[in-house]
RNA sequence: GCCGCCAUCGUCUAGUGGUCCAGGACGUCAGGUUCUCAACCUGAAAAUCGCGGGUUCGAUUCCCGCUGGCGGUACCA
């Protein structure tokens, strides 16, 4: 079978949700693996929460994540468009065919009319669903009233039985059809609701298998109807898990930040984001937590995959994204500083600062608050250098005498100094370090005074 | 409420009838190293395998029930 497979993320966010990211993931790895195509479809069918500029950053996220589509809205590909707002008569045709073949209905019922329905169901404990008024509305009759008035086209669930399917990791799921609801279609703007779109797209587009997460189980009996009353293929249904908040309930923004551009914000390398979302319902069979997207895609199996809900965890995110870090070549993190600080930064200091502060540093950043004062002088110090005053004035005049300005004579100078004065080099070097950068916590003192030059380490002597 | 999915250390997970008084990783704690902080090394604490029944010579592993968590229940996706 030729794989294709989508992701349907809607515009309806600030950026691509972090959720979706892992979903992509899945959906990307498992192309790659069969040889198959990943497609990006955006399902832009609820004007009401459009957010302008969603769309743009979604796959401009994609793209900074490295998950590279083969087909989607911009770029295109043989089933364009990919934009389901640009493919309205489609839906539209498919909804009408439905109901000419009697599984789907004209609906004119007011939303004021839908609102007391429910308010009734609920005061006598009924199922909330639509009450099927209009599914009695003779077809002729229907046909003539839409003419003149709004309406809708619903799904026709058939009164008895069940509907089923089988779920790659989760087995068969049924559901009973008498607890389904006549599901719009085709709503009263022309816009289809996702349910008729994903259909009918997923179809036309020949995907093979539907890779989503968990929360959309309930509705895939719907879907399977309508593939079924349209005569389909039905393609292989995965649900994956839903990834939770620390609390464990669907990732939110209110607990957790969701949008990739915050990650890139906070210096999260792409590469490291991937890692940990492998990592999430589904474990390296050597039990290794450190893997390319290249392992984890010839390893990687969808049967395999986990059913629970696991907890987004930072932490082991900050963990992983430090590993990734310090496995960059000196030149790469010099370029993903410079990189992520958009704002000019002297190239020869990062390159130099960068052996200092790779062990050091788990997000990119972390960067400058460690290394500011090897580009400006600070402006606060965190310790009352006052007492200290005569003893760094002596040391930068004996600072100021070394010839070879390095720091392995920086470091044998300082120590002789620190000897002579009779106080504990621990201490003493606390306090040159505080002169020179205003912080406690730095980078190695002696290769950071050899950044700063000998003229500007002695001007911070004398100045503080 | 109803329907559905799920259930191993705080978190991510391994394991599947005996080799598991449950293994790894993050985090935590202690120690080592050290000019600070990291990194690194060593070690420790941490899961009566949600609870109760079965099946079995034997269940974390199979079955049932319960409980709990989560999701869905829209002219949102």
């Amino acid at each position: 079978m030729k794989v294709r497979v989508r992701i349907a993320p809607s515009p309806t966010g600030e950026d691509l949700h972090i959720g979706n990211v892992y979903t992509a993931l899945l959906n990307y790895v498992f192309a790659k693996k069969h040889n198959g195509k990943f497609i990006v479809r955006i399902e832009d069918t609820d004007r009401t929460r459009l957010v302008e500029g969603s769309e743009e950053r979604i796959l401009k996220s994609l793209r900074w994540l490295n998950l590279i589509y083969d087909e989607g809205p911009d770029i295109g590909g043989p089933f364009a468009p990919y934009r389901q707002s640009e493919r309205l008569p489609l839906y539209r045709k498919y909804a009408e065919e439905l109901v000419e073949k009697g599984n789907a209905y004209y609906c004119f019922c007011t939303a004021e009319r839908l609102i007391e329905m429910r308010r009734t169901q609920k005061t006598k404990r009924e199922l909330p669903l639509y009450d099927r008024l209009c599914r009695k509305i003779k077809p002729g009759d229907g046909k003539s009233r839409k003419e003149k008035e709004k309406y809708v086209i619903r799904l026709k669930i058939p009164e008895k039985g069940t509907t089923a399917f089988h779920d790659l990791i989760r087995g068969d799921i049924s559901f009973e059809n008498n607890l389904l609801d006549d599901q719009v279609l085709l709503k009263s703007d022309g816009f289809p609701t996702y349910h008729l779109a994903v259909v009918v797209d997923d179809h036309l587009m020949e995907i093979s298998h539907v890779i989503r997460a968990e929360d959309w189980i309930s509705s895939t009996p719907k879907h399977v109807l309508l593939f079924r009353y349209f005569g389909w293929q039905l393609p292989v249904f995965v649900h994956g898990p839903l990834l939770r908040n620390p609390d464990k309930s669907k990732l939110s923004k209110r607990e957790n930040p969701v949008w990739v551009s915050w990650y890139k914000e906070e210096g999260f390398l792409p590469e490291a984001i991937l890692n940990y979302l492998a990592l999430m319902g589904w474990s390296h069979p050597e039990e290794k937590d450190i893997f390319s997207l290249e392992e984890f895609t010839d390893k990687f199996t969808l049967e395999d995959l986990k059913a629970v809900g696991p907890a987004f965890d930072l932490t082991k995110l900050e963990w992983l994204n430090g590993e990734y870090i310090r496995k960059l070549d000196e030149s790469e993190l010099k370029s993903r500083i410079l990189n992520f600080y958009d704002r000019e930064l002297p190239q020869n200091i990062v390159g130099k600062s960068v052996p200092l502060v790779r062990e050091r540093i788990k997000k990119l950043s972390d960067y400058m608050p460690l290394c500011q004062f090897l580009f400006e002088r600070p402006e606060k110090y965190e310790m009352d250098l006052k007492p200290y005053d005569d003893l760094l004035k002596s040391a930068g005049d004996r600072l100021k005498k070394i010839t070879k300005w390095n720091a392995s004579e920086i470091g044998e100078t300082m120590v002789q100094f620190a000897e002579e004065k009779k106080i504990k080099n621990s201490g003493f070097f606390m306090v040159l370090r505080v002169a020179v950068s205003g912080r406690k916590i730095t980078p190695p003192l002696n290769e950071s005074l050899e950044i700063l030059g000998k003229k500007e380490v002695f001007y911070r002597c004398q100045n503080f």
